[in-house]
RNA sequence: GCCUCUGUAGCUCAGUUGGUAGAGCAGGGGACUGAAAAUCCCCGUGUCGGUGGUUCGAUUCCGCCCGGAGGCA
């Protein structure tokens, strides 16, 4: 088994900055596990270390994707187990570093993903469907073939309820059976898990302080930049807390001022639900500046 | 100094023809298997500014006091 040390937690806890003192220590790299820092072209906003913050140590899962192409879970762990993989055979320790709670999970357990094409045409029908027919009659088409499944996902989740019924489409299999197999990977990795917990106010302290500190390191003409490039509300990147809320401002929508703080708050929810998230994992939760015992 | 308006949840405010109160926002809790920084669910007790009075009963009516806004001198 490849062993794993990995620091969660919420945005703004820092974790980049104990990633990289574990790193140093252990003669590791750092793998992160986050959905926008996967993205090219997106630094700021996603909040990714600078090379000085870095300090020497090699970082990987960084611009994987152009911020015009959709990524997934799916390619996100294809790439990091590689990644792994290959870190382990020259010898290094691997750190992973990352909020998106999600593809740690499936990461640090092997969980399996089927072999599925990336055409969405299911995906797009699903959602005419629900526009023609109304949410309640999609969540009555997915109890229909997944009973499972549909008492599990409230109606009005939309986005759940149709990759529900896009699994069963494309595959023949229910989801919730496809869970069941998920499970049945070797387990790879011996890991243990961190984070860092700060206390409530403090943390919401250090976000509102970060997203005036994102804006004067340039955040509007990172995302005019982007948008330069053909980024549009479509794509997944600009989905990222402080894309869109600058798209708005761009596009007039919203004051600088009223911008900004959209953005703390979103970002505050944004760490409440990654607290939600991680509670439930066994992590040991470290104090600010605590060094873990690995 | 006088007159008018005003003081209810962290904030903005409703409301109770007298039977101790409820919205929005903020905030909190939770779910999570191919979009996950996304998506979705649940959660409202607070000396109704203070104090006396009227009343079976006052946050509601009356007096006084304190705070805020405006007007007239």
């Amino acid at each position: 088994m490849i062993p794993l040390i990995i620091v969660e937690g919420p945005t703004a806890s820092g974790k980049t900055d104990l990633a990289v003192k574990i790193a140093q220590k252990l003669d590791g790299e750092v793998v992160s596990a986050d959905s926008m820092q996967v993205y090219k072209y997106m630094d700021i906003g996603s909040a990714k270390p600078s090379k000085e913050e870095m300090c020497g140590i090699p970082h990987h899962m960084f611009d994987v994707v152009m911020p015009t192409e959709n990524f997934s879970l799916a390619e996100y762990v294809k790439m990091a187990h590689a990644v792994i993989k290959d870190i382990q055979a020259r010898g290094k320790r691997v750190v992973i570093a990352g909020g998106t709670g999600l593809y740690i999970d499936f990461l640090k357990d092997n969980l399996m993903l089927s072999d599925e094409d990336e055409d969405n045409s299911v995906r797009v029908k699903l959602e005419e469907f629900a526009e023609k027919n109304g949410i309640d009659a999609l969540h009555k088409r997915l109890a229909e073939v997944d009973e499972i499944s549909a008492a599990k996902i409230h109606p009005n989740n939309v986005k759940r309820v149709i990759r529900a019924l896009e699994v069963y489409e494309k595959t023949g299999h229910k989801m919730s059976e496809q869970v069941e197999e998920s499970k049945k990977g070797e387990k790879i990795y011996d890991y243990k898990e961190f984070g860092i917990m700060y206390d409530r106010d403090e943390l919401y302290d250090r976000i509102n302080r970060r997203v005036d500190i994102m804006f004067d390191m340039g955040l509007v003409s990172e995302v005019e930049n982007l948008v330069k490039m053909g980024c549009t509300r479509d794509n997944t990147s600009m989905q990222g807390i402080g894309y869109k809320e600058v798209m708005d401002y761009l596009e007039g929508k919203t004051t600088l001022e009223e911008t900004k703080e959209i953005i703390r708050q979103g970002t505050r929810r944004y760490a409440k639900r990654q607290m939600t998230w991680f509670r439930r994992s066994n992590v040991t939760w470290l104090k600010p500046g605590e060094m873990p015992q690995l």
